[in-house]
DNA sequence: CTTGTCATGTAAGAGGTTACATGATTCG
DNA sequence: CGAATCATGTAACCTCTTACATGACAAG
């Protein structure tokens, strides 16, 4: 998708300046992006110049001048337009899964350890999104908004939950030797 | 992570054209790239400079003539090395968490009418998944190696499987209202 | 005395995507 | 007769990332 839509929705909450909008990216897991400069200034101009964003520049003295940009009618139809547009599929890039792929190639001890590490790691991210979601800054303009927003938290807090949920059977199905039982005849001769 | 480990493990695997490696590459949900040949092409020649696969020219009558790749002592090293080093963190991209980050500028038809879409959108997408999981092709050299692709395959279902529970809950909590319950004395008014 | 914050901007590059080109063959 | 398969390769482009630059001020 385009980032655009993420800066022109963030706008949709608060006029804010290149430098926050910025701060709100990095700080967020749903907006993705790393937040950095070249892509918000960059997109921002390119907003303004098509007209969906107003620029106010604030002088501040002992302090470099910003400027705030507002979303514009213009911008928030486009907005509105984008919110009825159809809905992606999730984009899940999981490298670990492509490891795992090749993990065969490891030992028992080995490969139950990189799992032991994949779960230590999705368990710490878990316990942060849990904190992250309680102290969140986040728009509450209505009630149904504040309901949106805890659902999406929920949403990211559940996907870490389920991940640790499969990483823990995935151990406990190698532990018991679950795979023995499917034995073939093949062996394991292969043409390489 | 790099799209040439994923070379590396595939090749690891099978020795291949490059052409033969983007299909696997482009029919898998695991393998996420798109599979597109400036990628595949230019790192099986970046991996052959470097010595880690070896490359043979096999000239066929009426067909083009194809390269078939296989993975050298040093590419095993390599791709062992990758495997025994630290997990990444999956990256989830989700737009749709976005789109619905700024819904509250629908109206609850319409909300309602986008999640309706998600859903939809996510059921083919599992179902989709459970059919693929039965006919994959996968490497079967061992029943280890086979139990590890089955769990990575219901790694992948059980989480459209989790993201459709998901939106079943949004859609209902929205129906009852749920968020109605926790008003506070905000308002909607707010200083944009 | 260095590091961090505020605030904008530029530069360079990695990584990934779509699209095009070739040319024989096979399938509907 | 047009489209897909086999098989490799090139070109153009877009997105996103890290790193650098400025300069005043505050905090440890």
């Amino acid at each position: 998708m385009d980032i655009q839509y993420a800066i022109l929705g963030i706008l949709s909450w608060q006029s804010l300046s290149g430098y926050d909008i910025k701060k709100v990216i990095s700080d967020s897991d749903v907006f993705y992006w790393s937040g950095n400069n070249n892509q918000i200034y960059n997109n921002l101009i390119a907003l303004h110049k098509n007209g969906l964003v107003t620029q106010e520049i604030i002088y501040q003295e002992s302090l470099p001048a910003k400027k705030i940009y507002s979303i514009t009618e213009t911008g928030q139809q486009a907005l509105r337009n984008w919110l009825l547009s159809n809905p992606d599929l999730p984009e899940i890039h999981n490298d670990f899964l492509i490891q795992l792929s090749w993990a065969d190639l490891l030992s028992a001890d080995e490969i139950d350890d990189l799992l032991a590490r994949y779960e230590e790691e999705i368990g710490v991210q878990l316990k942060m999104k849990q904190i992250q979601n309680v102290r969140q800054v986040a728009p509450s303009r209505t009630a149904r908004e504040r309901y949106l927003w805890r659902m999406i938290a929920e949403n990211m807090s559940a996907a870490y939950q389920r991940e640790l949920e499969w990483v823990r059977q995935v151990r406990e199905g190698l532990r018991q030797e679950k795979f023995i039982e499917e034995r073939n005849e093949d062996g394991n001769g292969n043409n390489n």
